[in-house]
DNA sequence: ATTGGCACTCGTAACAGGTGAGTGCCAGAA
DNA sequence: TTCTGGCACTCACCTGTTACGAGTGCCAAT
């Protein structure tokens, strides 16, 4: 009974605060809640509250802020399922739809979240380790030099350009090639570079040579993690919004954004994208970056998260709101990917 | 001869300006630098200097400080060429040497415009309307499903997906593959277009249709100007550095950095590598960004200009250092991509 | 043409006093 | 027990005043 008013009392003084950015005392609170009890009331659980750590004062005669457990109690505890707007809904599906390969949806997604959350926004490109080989063409550019294309299942497209020792004829790319899509096609990445290491094998020891270069140079493409690193961020300007803790929290924040390993570590393992993964403050594996939360959550197409996508923004935040818009967004982004 | 002072003058007063970031006043002006009269008549040239308008006083009773006027005429007049740092030449030729396709190059750039300048770095993906056409793949996905490949002098490559009516056999597509090459091989990409456009005609009604989709998505892909408009953004967290004039300047520059069109009018037209555009505070065609500065120049293989990059920066900036980083790194780039 | 001297301006730092939002605590009511 | 009204207390913040000093403009002398 008492419990269930003082968590009342939390779930005010976050929601007040958030809005406001300012400390809350117990009278505003009253005030603009139908708390149905006296300020003196409140006061006395405002202090208990304070005891177990939930929220703190900036200073003696001011009002109460929460602290990074009160946060982290109101998302755990407090917060209902907001249900997005029939505006937000549309914005959604209607940005979505008109995307037309991989780096469009990335894009697409990042600005739509930087939007609607208005906060800055982070999408990873889906990880090549868990994609399949769709197709691997070889091009002939000059007598001795070849272009190797590898298209992946999720639409991305690795490039290589290498030099032969000595010309090869139209023929035999073109049985190369062969070779290569049969062991190959459909595996996943970490599976078809085992395959193809195969490949040169079959080949007598006189034509091995730029079997073997080409094969090289694949694998080579295919294990090349520079790509599973890719992000795309967006929203930055609304970094401008934080205003007050300025010095403290926007500087480390634009460092942060320019590392995209950083960024993946505060993404996180991707995680199912019906799951949530929300970091307050502290928790958040950085510690210039102790005054931002990050919400995230895994997506990719059936259900299997192949990438992260999330938003990171001031432990000051709505999170009921900013919950609801990157799940939706996750699933959205999921069954465009499911379809293409 | 007082003339020739008073330039001196001004020069002084933007070199400590830019180091300090506070008004420069009289007597700190011949203290530290050595212009052998008082500071009395340092006054006598300042009063001259600020009716002419090249500096102003924030207000009464403190230093002076440049105005654009000011900026204007010193790198125009008083910027010598500062040569590299030894240190400098070392860190461009290493970053940009392992570089492996476009991308690479593009962002390595970046970084290093970034780093030496220690302002935010622009740069744009080689322009596809001035490259030519190295070569079409076409692929078979499924029996009415074809990928193709368009790939571009520059590296670049552009992939579209389309939807058949009724299957194609491989011969057929053979068939196809080898007049598209034959049409546009070598081509400038608006040349290329207009070619595209006779093929169909060579066909039999019958055959017409899948030729004629074919066609239709390349020519969509080549007229694409979404890749005309790439960008490539570093070094934001320089802005950081900004300071004091925060609010007033630093809140357009994140959003004129989240809009690549607007970047790409900053950077202006490309200019030749040899020649660097300079824009000081209200020259630039934002007003929002009129506390701001751009230095650019265009780049590309063999002195033409195929794109353009830079570096924006708050008014207040090293131009002569900053100048020679720019424009040593567009030397460097071009001359990566004349050999690649 | 240059310089030293001097009065003047005005932004800034330092200090003081007043105000009020907000608190903690306590004694009495429900 | 639980809640409430009352009351003294704290302390950030605003305001006004003062003192300081960097920097200027002007002028007479060199």
């Amino acid at each position: 009974m008492v419990e269930d008013r003082k968590l009342a009392v939390l779930r005010a003084i976050v929601e007040d605060y958030v809005a406001t950015q300012e400390p809350v005392g117990s009278k505003a609170l009253v005030e603009r809640h139908r708390l149905g009890v006296s300020p003196a009331t409140v006061r006395n659980d405002m202090a208990s509250l304070e005891d177990e750590g939930f929220i703190t004062q900036p200073h003696t005669s001011a009002g109460r802020i929460p602290t990074d457990k009160g946060y982290r109690l109101f998302v755990d505890r407090l917060t209902q399922v907001k249900p997005l707007s029939v505006a937000e809904k549309r914005a959604i599906t209607t940005l979505l739809q008109g995307a037309v390969d991989l780096d469009d949806v990335v894009q697409r997604s990042v600005r739509l979240l930087a939007q609607l959350t208005r906060q800055v926004a982070i999408v990873q490109y889906p990880t090549l380790s868990r994609s399949t080989v769709r197709h691997i063409e070889l091009v002939t550019l000059a007598s001795t030099r070849l272009l190797l294309v590898l298209i992946l299942s999720t639409g991305r497209v690795e490039q290589r350009v290498v030099e032969l020792p000595e010309p090869l004829d139209d023929e035999n790319v073109a049985r190369i090639r062969t070779a290569l899509n049969r062991a190959t096609s459909g595996e996943r990445l970490s599976d078809a570079a085992d395959r193809l290491a195969e490949v040169p094998e079959q080949y007598p020891s006189d034509e091995r040579v730029p079997v073997a270069i080409v094969v090289a140079a694949l694998m080579e493409a295919m294990s090349d993690h520079r790509s599973d690193e890719r992000v795309m961020v967006g929203g930055t300007a609304n970094l401008a919004r934080f205003g007050d803790g300025f010095d403290a929290s926007i500087k480390p924040m634009l460092e942060a954004l320019e590392e995209h390993v950083v960024l993946l570590k505060l993404l996180g393992e991707a995680s199912s994208p019906s799951k949530l993964t929300v970091r307050i403050g502290h928790e958040v594996p950085y510690q210039e970056l102790s005054t931002t939360s990050v919400v995230a959550t895994g997506y990719g197409p059936g259900e299997e998260a192949l990438a992260t996508l999330g938003i990171v923004g001031p432990t000051r935040m709505d999170y009921p709101g900013t919950m609801a818009t990157v799940r939706a967004v996750a699933r959205y982004v999921s069954k465009i990917l499911d379809e293409g």
